[in-house]
RNA sequence: GGCGAAUUGGUGAAGCGGCUUAACACAUCGCCCUCUCAAGGCGACAUUCACGGGUUCGAAUCCCGUAUUCGUCACCA
């Protein structure tokens, strides 16, 4: 009974801000650390103003993607639906809780309309204090409130704060917050659309939804004190609070996708693995105990401890992400690695070539995998180069050499009848020590005459190899004959 | 402006009073390996933990103040 159970509860706006993402990760995980624990996903759509179609669908799509699988959820149900709170206030369950609220004294309705509020706002942002709604109503009796509905009049409920005192709150990682009551402002909990606010919603739906651990942004860190309050006013449980630091572009903007910075699927678009990607949040804001960097969602779990959050705002470095993408990619099994990749190969390489084996070249090289057509597409067009490519200090190659080479090994490759990676390396590796030259300056010239690039996937007996002897011989005359001049 | 929080290298960060001449990783720069580029191997890279005081035999680690940054102050979440 005393089972683990989190929540992931985002709006449906429109895309997975990496912030979340990684918000609905570590619920996921605390969750998934207690063998009994459940995963709840729920949706908060509370704000009828900004509902985006499709948004739903992204984030269930998004969380099967990443393998963050829920036990309870608007798809699948559960023992403690609706879990969208949109057909949770159809069904009067707010408006239920929020009486109830009022006989407890931790709210009260209020009849004031906008102008009233705004009113007093201008005075107090003049005088630079914060605002802090002073509500007539509050001094009214249920009775006299009740009679005003009945007869039509429209109202928001707030929440009652008491004038003096202070009110902490536990949080797993900043510690005990606590505030003075005088500086919380008595809060509409529910609109006169009849609809909760975020901050009710949120309260009543943990608690009647058994969450014990509540995982969010820590923007929600100066409001939550107001949460306890209404926790005490009905007398429940107060959940673990974790709240995290936010995910930052720089130093001082915080990531975000309005600003045109990466959500999760742009990633994903741009190449990188959505395991690779969950691999680098998870570490972005918190640290295992070991040096280990590498995890796989499996692995993750027993690593994870919410006392290894940090405090401070992390910046999210696309670097560091595109060398764990690169260390998943070539972790992966050359099969998958294939399946995976055969699509961006194609993109790039229409010829007759065995795919397989570039795919072998390639993954040594690509970090991710968008990169790859670029690398690859030397395979069916022989690029126009420069002879420039063939004079290399390093390897103490320059025009003649190379041109010498290209004649040996031309005349070398053609002599080979099975033309396989062993017979092209054993044939090409001849060489050098026939013409007294070291291994570069013949294999060097050769990749670059048969690749027409600076910088390939592979050296020239692979490149060799996969262009078949035809397509070889033929790159070898072309660049023979562009030495020659 | 009030309130809340944060502050260790270019980046993510470890550290929680002596074991720290501040781990590990990315990035950067060397060298090695090598048929290029990568990958891999080796090495360099914060005399110093925002600043100023204090406590202590001893502080990045505890306390106070200052500065800076973030968050919040909605019938948005």
């Amino acid at each position: 009974m005393s089972e683990i159970r989190s929540r992931f509860a985002p709006s449906p706006t429109g895309y997975m801000h990496i912030g979340n993402l990684r918000t609905a990760l570590y619920a996921w995980l605390i969750a998934r650390k207690d063998p009994n624990g459940k995963y709840i996903l729920r949706i908060e759509d509370t704000d009828q103003t900004r509902q985006v179609e499709g948004a739903e669908e992204i984030i269930y799509n998004t969380l099967k993607t990443c393998g963050l699988d829920h036990d309870e959820g608007p798809d699948i149900g559960g023992p403690v639906g609706p879990y969208v709170q949109s057909v949770r206030m159809k069904e009067g369950i707010y408006m239920e809780y929020a009486k109830k609220l009022i006989h407890l004294g931790g709210a009260h309705y209020c009849f004031c309309n906008e102008d009233d509020v705004e009113a007093q706002r201008e005075i107090q942002t003049a005088r630079g204090e914060a605002f802090k709604f002073d509500d007539p109503c509050k001094y009214l009796s249920i009775e006299e409130a009740e009679a005003r509905i009945a007869a039509g009049e429209s109202f928001v409920i707030r929440q009652t704060i008491p004038a003096e005192g202070t009110t902490y709150f536990d949080d797993e990682v900043f510690g005990r917050i606590t505030v003075e009551n005088s500086t919380l402002d008595e809060q509409v909990l529910i609109k006169s659309d009849g609809f909760p606010t975020y901050n009710f919603a949120n309260v009543i739906d943990d608690h009647l939804m058994g969450i014990t651990d509540v995982v969010r942004g820590m923007e929600y860190l100066s409001s939550a004190p107001k949460y306890n309050l209404i926790y005490q006013a009905y007398g429940w449980d107060i959940p673990r609070y974790i709240h995290c630091p936010p995910v930052m572009k720089d130093q001082t903007h915080k990531l975000s996708k309005r600003n045109g910075d990466a959500s999760f699927e742009d990633l994903v678009a741009k190449g990188y693995l959505p395991g690779a990607i969950l691999n680098y949040i998870a570490l972005l804001g918190w640290s295992p105990e070991t040096n280990q960097e590498i995890y796989t969602l499996e692995e993750l779990i027993p690593a994870f401890n919410v006392k290894h959050i940090g405090q401070s705002g992390a910046i999210f470095d696309i670097v560091k992400l595109t060398s764990i993408n690169g260390i998943w990619l070539r972790n992966m099994s050359l099969d998958d690695y294939y399946t995976l990749v055969k699509p961006y190969i194609e993109k790039a390489v229409h010829g007759n070539y065995d795919l397989k084996k570039i795919a072998a070249v390639v993954q040594q090289r690509a970090n991710t995998l968008s990169e790859i057509p670029e690398m690859l597409d030397f395979f069916d067009a022989f690029p126009a180069y420069s002879n420039d490519l063939f004079v290399n200090k390093k390897m103490k190659s320059d025009e003649e050499i190379s041109l010498e080479s290209l004649k040996a090994a031309r005349a070398a490759l053609e002599a080979v009848d099975e033309w396989n990676e062993t017979n092209v390396h054993d044939t090409l590796m001849a060489l050098p020590e026939k013409l007294q030259r070291k291994n570069g300056q013949v294999l060097f010239p050769v990749r670059v005459a048969i690749s027409g690039k600076q910088f390939t996937p592979g050296g020239a007996i692979e490149i060799a190899d996969i262009l078949g002897k035809e397509e070889t011989l033929r790159r070898l005359d072309l660049s023979i004959k562009q030495l020659e001049g």
